[in-house]
DNA sequence: AGGCAGGCTTTTA
DNA sequence: TAAAAGCCTGCC
């Protein structure tokens, strides 16, 4: 099926942001992207145009909201006048294309924990060998398999040694605190959803391994609260060097997550 | 109390 | 060898 987008898409770019690992470019056009128990291929056809590997039905229930496409991302660019901040509007020319996905809550926890102190391409392989090692199998569109990202239940049910051999390093027992926390009910993702995004921070900070940096991208990434901002090593020195004399928070928001987004993109990639 | 150094697994460049 | 979408513990 073809599908059109007209407001910002680019998949290069959303691939590489940092706030999805289970997208996997298969040739030169195509994604295949693994999100919930769902897996789909998108294909660039034309300048605004999309094959997809699925029906109309299932792209409008499972993969429109994923994609956030409801949210206009040119008209929170254009709240920015290139004048008012050179700096951020320059971010965001070259990282036009970024969109904040809607992903699933439980993954995005488990995922920001497991980003901490590594690289993209180690964190991917952490994602897929905990799936593969207890994440449900199924067959995608051309009969390839994937694994869906693992329940609370089934990371509880693993053991100091299965964790490790996902290459989780110290990170294994927060992982597995981070689980349990859900599988007892400890913390309600449910609930965080329609919680403010300062209760989600507070809330989640509570979970042994989990600081403000962690809370924040399961705020923005996982709950889409739009206004979390994820403070990294890339921010702070964006802080540091871009807004010596402190950041305009209050006059970005509600957007200040997707701006920070652009500038975090953008520093990792003009170092 | 609040700030800070040190340590932590493994991979990547 | 240092750095990587950090956090915890222990010490002051």
């Amino acid at each position: 099926m073809m599908i059109t987008i007209t407001d910002d898409f680019d998949p290069e770019k959303i691939a590489a942001s940092g706030q999805c690992f289970r997208w996997r470019k298969v040739d030169e056009k195509t994604y295949r992207i693994i999100a919930a128990d769902h897996c789909l291929y998108i294909s660039q056809d034309g300048d605004q145009t999309y094959q997809v590997d699925c029906d109309e039905s299932t792209f409008q229930t499972e993969w429109y909201s994923y994609f956030d496409l409801d949210e206009s991302y040119q008209a929170v660019r254009e709240r920015i006048a290139p004048e008012q901040d050179p700096f951020l509007w320059q971010a965001m020319e070259h990282e036009k294309g970024i969109r904040i996905l809607r992903q699933d809550p439980w993954e995005m926890l488990i995922t920001s924990v497991i980003t901490q102190n590594r690289n993209i391409p180690a964190i991917q392989r952490s994602i897929e060998l905990l799936s593969q090692v207890c994440g449900n199998r199924q067959y995608d569109s051309r009969g390839h398999e994937f694994f869906v990202f693992p329940t609370p239940g089934q990371i509880v049910a693993l053991n100091e040694q299965q964790l490790l051999d996902c290459k989780l390093g110290y990170r294994w027992k927060y992982v597995h605190a981070a689980a349990e926390a859900v599988a007892d009910g400890k913390i309600n993702l449910l609930k965080l959803q329609k919680a403010s995004c300062g209760e989600a921070v507070r809330q989640l900070t509570g979970i042994y391994g989990i600081g403000n940096k962690v809370a924040n991208c399961v705020a923005l990434f996982g709950l889409h609260q739009l206004d979390a901002f994820p403070q990294d090593v890339w921010i702070n020195r964006v802080l540091e060097n871009e807004y010596p004399n402190g950041y305009p928070f209050e006059s970005y928001s509600p957007y200040n997550g997707v701006y920070q987004q652009y500038m975090f993109a953008y520093y990792r990639n003009h170092p």
